[in-house]
DNA sequence: AACTATTTATAAGA
DNA sequence: TTCTTATAAATAGTT
């Protein structure tokens, strides 16, 4: 329509396709419109310009952007956000899941009052407790007997410091009078951990290693 | 355009307004792809017709509908998905969390070889285990106790049975000669479940009543 | 923006 | 659906 041109190539002079631009997508949104109205058809219209302005349309009958998206992926099985979103969905299901199952393990090991217990399930539980009070008892010892040796390294340590400086002081004789310079305690190692809550260190797992020994998912 | 109407307003009649459906609707989609080569501009035309049928228009510059769709999101600041994924991502992240720090306190419960503990924590540790073990001891024991009740009942209850079939037998003498009728023995009540492994029955938490008690949340 | 000469779209009919 | 055609609408070039 107009008089000439027929060919659709982008428009070079940029004050003629801004010319076109308004009077195109005039008639554009008033197709839009019109259609949507006349045969009753959900239809969604969305526009930027070059310089970044949207103009949009969208019928009446449809609620939302949204809606009509979700209805073009279900239709064309793109699926773009509704795939993020069930993946999303079925790791949280999962990490919901394990966190019960621990739940239950934890209940377990603390015997909770609550907790259902069958005979057997109470011989297992008796039977792994003291499994891990003798570990416990075992791993105490052997840290105690740690710092003892730790305590009497020291002790040793400080024996030798105190008979090397008699060396020296018999070895070099006089030069200065300083007798009591060598007990000066160097209290920077006594310092025993033994009562010092430190918080216990923990690495971060990245992936959880958590496997139940007691229940088992049954699904 | 072409021989009379001008009012826009739904077509009521079927036949022609599938009619001028398919024409309209060729027109537009024309004149959107007109639109984007002739002025270069960025536009999305999507359209579902009343029987559900999708046709759609994207501008060859623009890669994909989630693209355009996301560039409208944030022109309008609606955000509908991106709110959705953040509030999932918040959730996951939070039911991760637990699930670590419910790690961290089975690991420490079953003592873990990979764990560092502290002998203040090794000592807490086993005073816990030791009363989780004296708690699982009486309750068992208890178990156990109910189950040897049973037992006796169920003696007792064959005894009654056997001195009422007696007392029958006295009392109504003879009239039928069935002596050994009385002594099926009703072994359904006998089976007992000491040693069944039956699973232990769980009731399904709508939430998690866990609450970390060794090691707490520091965030 | 507004004005037209023209082209294009399309309503009605086949 | 598709074609034809009379006619309404859209719009290119111009002012």
């Amino acid at each position: 329509m107009g008089r000439g041109r027929s060919e659709i190539k982008r428009i070079e002079n940029p004050t003629q396709r801004q010319s076109t631009f308004y009077k195109r997508r005039d008639g554009l949104f008033k197709k839009a419109r019109e259609l949507s109205v006349l045969c009753d058809v959900d239809l969604l219209l969305l526009l930027f310009s070059t310089s970044g302005k949207l103009y949009h349309y969208l019928s009446p009958t449809v609620p939302s952007v949204k809606d009509l998206v979700e209805r073009y992926e279900a239709a064309t099985h793109t699926k773009v956000w509704t795939d993020i979103r069930q993946e999303r969905h079925a790791e949280l299901e999962k990490a919901e899941q394990m966190c019960e199952l621990m739940e239950k393990e934890l209940r377990f090991m603390t015997v909770d009052d609550g907790e259902q217990y069958t005979v057997p399930s109470l011989e297992l539980l008796e039977h792994n407790l003291e499994a891990a009070v003798h570990k416990v008892r075992s791993e105490k010892d052997r840290k105690i007997g740690g710092e003892i040796n730790y305590l009497e390294n020291i002790i040793r340590g400080r024996h030798e410091e105190r008979y090397g400086l008699c060396d020296k002081l018999a070895h070099s004789q006089a030069s200065n009078n300083n007798e009591e310079g060598g007990s000066t305690p160097p209290s920077s190692g006594l310092e025993l951990k033994l009562g010092g809550y430190n918080p216990i260190l923990m690495r971060r797992p990245s992936q959880l290693r958590f496997r139940p020994t007691i229940f088992s998912s049954s699904t």
